[in-house]
RNA sequence: GGGCAGGUAGCUCAGUUGGUACGAGCGUCCGCCUGAAAAGUGGAAGGUCGGCGGUUCGACCCCGCCCCUGCCCA
């Protein structure tokens, strides 16, 4: 199984970290803009390669943790040999040592996205993550971030807990502070960093559903949730008999512990449990499912919401066809 | 056949020296979310306290019988 994927990023097409940086143009004639969201396990990539097949499209990958590389297994990443030779984008572009951040990402793949259609080539966005595809396809700013700053701000929040630090984001920020259960230490912090960066209040909140980027088309997988648990549990079994925990044990000699964002991944960070004495194999699989299950219904009411999203029954026989449809529609 | 322990929310278990179940974790459902998002966080709905009968003004808590589960002795 390993071998299967690409180790060195140089000699992947994958890797465009560097791409052609091509303005985004406003131009209606140029391709439109796929997306293919819902809860992970539901059928997204399938879907996506067909769909990428029949537009002759190619792949960006809009998961947030597909993009590290050597994290295969655990992500069901699509190995290359069955991407049916359709070039796929922003996939294994960080060591599991390296933090990944929304705004980064929005910047790489705004910049896949627009090198794409200057070559007339449709991109199809594949992932769960739906904050990432929002930030991809909306009007996002993201105030700046200051590693020292933040780093100073969470040790208090360690020390004296988030009801302390949400008084004093009430004082600096009242407004804010009133969005912000107090409970929530890390949108706590956050607010008080954008604060410190900017000298001005955290008015940083969700922009309205409105695309930024022309022409786009969100196609959602609907599946039921009794069917959805079953996949889960499915694929989480033949994860382990890929070698899984090999996967997490070689990442580990590589430095994930370290990591800021790649060790809290799904099915990763219950390895790396297991692998420490903390709970037993059984218990990190068990565990690994349980968690990918609430991942999943935290991501249909981030889905579910936004009313742009075309969706298609995962079996659906048609879907394809009507994929194809909703990509072609008229901007709007 | 006898003995012991236990049968309380979907699950695992607290609890009441008899006065309307104070429950908890998990799960489920619903929600929030701007540089960790596979992360972080809020709320709600769920129980005729195994069954039948008795004692009592009143029982989930006392008594009797029965059923079920686990362990032990024959």
């Amino acid at each position: 199984m390993p071998g299967a994927y690409p180790t060195d990023p140089a000699a992947n097409w994958n890797n465009d970290r560097f791409g052609t940086l091509s303005a985004m143009s406003h131009d209606a004639d140029q391709p439109p803009v796929a997306a293919v969201v819902g809860p992970t396990a539901a059928g997204k990539t399938s879907l996506s390669l067909d769909l990428a097949e029949a537009l002759g499209g190619e792949i960006v990958n809009t998961d947030s943790m597909q993009i590290y590389r050597g994290m295969n297994v655990g992500t069901a990443k699509l190995p290359v040999a069955e991407r049916r030779g359709i070039p796929h984008h922003l996939l294994d572009l960080l060591e599991v040592t390296e933090p990944a951040t929304v705004a980064e990402f929005q910047s790489w793949a705004r910049t896949v996205i627009a090198d794409c259609r200057s070559r007339g080539v449709t991109p199809v966005l594949v992932g769960g993550s739906a904050l990432y595809t929002r930030a991809i396809l909306d009007r996002f700013e993201f105030p700046g971030t200051d590693p020292a700053l933040r780093h100073q701000l969470e040790q208090e929040l360690a020390e004296v807990g988030p009801e302390a630090m949400h008084r004093r984001l009430t004082a600096v920020d009242a407004d804010a502070a009133a969005r912000i259960i107090p409970t929530n230490g890390r949108r706590i912090v956050r607010a008080l960093e954008v604060i410190a960066i900017t000298g001005r209040p955290f008015s940083a909140t969700l922009p309205e559903l409105r695309y930024e980027v022309t022409n786009a088309h969100q196609i959602g997988v609907d599946i039921p949730r009794p069917v959805l648990d079953e996949r889960i549990a499915q694929r989480v079994e033949r994860m382990w008999e890929a070698g899984f925990v090999d996967e997490v044990r070689r990442l580990a000699d590589h430095g994930l512990r370290e990591g800021r964002t790649a060790n809290r991944a799904l099915g990763y960070q219950q390895v790396l449990a297991f692998l420490d004495g903390t709970i037993s194999e059984e218990e990190a699989k068990a565990q690994t499912i349980a968690g990918t299950r609430r991942f999943a219904r935290r991501q249909d009411s981030w889905f579910r919401k936004d009313p742009r999203i075309t969706w298609v029954a995962w079996d659906d026989p048609d879907r394809v066809a009507k994929a194809v449809a909703a990509t072609r529609q008229p901007a709007g």
